[in-house]
RNA sequence: UCCUCGAUAGCUCAACGGUAGAGCAUCCGGCUGUUAACCGGAGGGUUGCUGGUUCGAAUCCAGCUCGAGGAGCCA
């Protein structure tokens, strides 16, 4: 008989009653008397766990009635309405086969879990509902990132994995080696040799693919990645892994508005599509893990959001009368209790912050007029913090020239970089948003290591 | 990396200088529609590690390991 899945008994309950039906999964729990007993029953493909009703009809009943949670069963019966309240069916069980038999010492309790725990058993936790439905998301999000912009014409880019140099500066990189850690070869000075390594030049894994990616931009128009990001910085926090997944668009003719508007549509898209294509999960979500979650998506679907500059900001803070740690003052970074004051008290909703002063911005972004600021935002929403940042593009070779001087930097270590302002370098904006961070804010979930399938951070590879 | 807090049964926690306990899970038994099922019983511990103080340490002190929250860095 051919299997049945739960989504489908669920979303088309009238195709299948008064039938015999057949369905797998894993036992979330058994609840047995002595002549018959209740199956919840999950099999993956929905949120929603399936009730197997059994007897000692069964030959096998003793060895049911005994299953432990985590057992993998295949169930043949009848698919009928159900009498219980909590569930509208049922499955009256003809036969259940025992597909693999969970050891008693199977570490998942019907009783909730915390966090900290299921992070110790990265293996199992997508078996338990927030994981479930945190995964079931995560996919649907992944999806509608491809969906979003290939149906706006943009080019899907896979920039390298692997890149060429530390020169892109932003923080801490891993380094990729085939050198012989106990005969690391050295030059005359005593350095490390890398010209004996494997690309005959040092490399590390990105810590972005934004550079790569302008080159294309500058080809097809309209282009992003999507694709992992790693930094090995030693961040301790609930909203850092070293590993994680970034969206990268790039949209060449265009600037800090229309990038502004992207990423305000992107937002928008995404959270909707989340909504319309997740309900049990998003309403899981709403109910334990954030119970403003649903107030707060639906409100960012039904407002522009807010935009101001940095300039404004800083004068929004000051005047603000709130105590802050950090004294606010212009050519000062936003420290994270500031970005929250704007976010989630001053606008209470998803805010771009725009204009910052050059010195605290990375080298490639575009110059302003007045000659003190750059044309770069970052995205902050509630809860979450900064969850994209982006800018304009210098494109203007002269100035960028200029630009690297101040800043020390290499120009050889650029030059294909620079070559892109020689050849047709037209104007070009772009933004990288944090796939996690997006996970984050549509679920509800506070830590990034709990919207990870096996999170990597500092001191923690161990799956 | 810095600051703060924490680590006791498989899990969630209690005991806070004087014999280490409960609920859940597991095992055994009972129960004819359960819903974190219910009722009865049993097993389960080098109290994170190392050292110190003390007649006596889960409890006080120091170091270490790991974890959490906050900060920095950023997405």
């Amino acid at each position: 008989m051919e299997v049945t899945t739960v989504r489908e008994l669920f979303r088309h309950a009238d195709r299948f009653l008064q039938r015999k039906i057949k369905v797998n999964g894993w036992v979330r729990t058994v609840r047995s008397s002595k002549n018959f007993g209740f199956i919840e029953l999950n099999d993956g493909t929905f949120f929603t766990n399936l009730q197997v009703v059994f007897d000692d009809g069964l030959d096998n009943f003793k060895e049911v009635a005994k299953l432990v949670t985590g057992s993998a069963i295949v169930v043949e019966g009848q698919f009928t309405e159900s009498p219980g309240a909590k569930q509208p069916f049922e499955l009256k069980a003809e036969r259940i086969e025992v597909a693999g038999a969970a050891a008693q010492d199977y570490p998942l309790q019907k009783k909730r879990h915390s966090f900290e725990f299921l992070r110790t058993i990265a293996h199992l936790r997508p078996r338990t509902n927030t994981f479930s439905a945190v995964f079931r998301v995560r996919s649907l999000l992944a999806f509608a990132v491809h969906k979003f912009f290939q149906e706006r014409g943009f080019v899907y880019v896979h920039t390298p994995i692997i890149t060429g140099s530390d020169a892109e500066g932003a923080g801490e990189m891993f380094r990729v080696t085939a050198l012989d850690f106990e005969n690391i070869p050295r030059d005359g000075s005593g350095c490390v040799d890398f010209s004996r390594d494997f690309f005959g030049r040092e490399t590390n894994l990105t810590v972005s693919g934004q550079l790569n990616v302008e080159a294309y931009c500058l080809a097809f128009n309209k282009v992003y990645t999507f694709g992992p990001t790693f930094r090995a910085e030693n961040s301790n926090t609930a909203r850092h892994a070293a590993e994680f997944w970034m969206i990268e668009p790039e949209i060449a003719f265009a600037g800090l508005p229309e990038n502004m508007q992207l990423a305000e549509d992107m937002m928008k898209f995404l959270i909707g599509y989340a909504l319309e294509n997740a309900p049990e999960e998003m309403n899981f979500f709403n109910k334990f893990i954030d119970k403003s979650l649903l107030d707060r998506l639906y409100n960012v679907l039904d407002s522009d959001f807010a935009r101001v500059t940095y300039t404004e900001a800083v004068e929004i803070l000051q005047k603000s009368g709130e105590e802050f740690n950090y004294p606010v003052g212009w050519g000062h970074d936003l420290q994270t209790e500031h970005e929250r004051y704007l976010t989630e008290k001053y606008f209470q909703k998803p805010v771009f912050v725009t204009d910052y002063p050059k010195e605290i911005k990375a080298f490639y972004m575009r110059m302003n007029d007045d000659g003190k600021t750059v044309a770069a935002m970052d995205l902050l929403v509630p809860g979450v913090g900064e969850i994209v940042g982006g800018s304009a593009r210098e494109e203007r070779l002269d100035y960028m020239e200029k630009r690297m001087e101040e800043l020390g930097l290499n120009k050889e270590d650029y030059w294909w970089y620079l070559d892109l302002r020689r050849y047709g370098g037209a104007k070009h904006a772009g933004y990288g948003l944090g796939f996690e961070r997006l996970i984050m804010y549509v679920t509800g979930m506070a830590n990034i290591r709990d919207v990870i399938s096996f999170p990597r951070t500092p001191k923690n590879a161990e799956f």
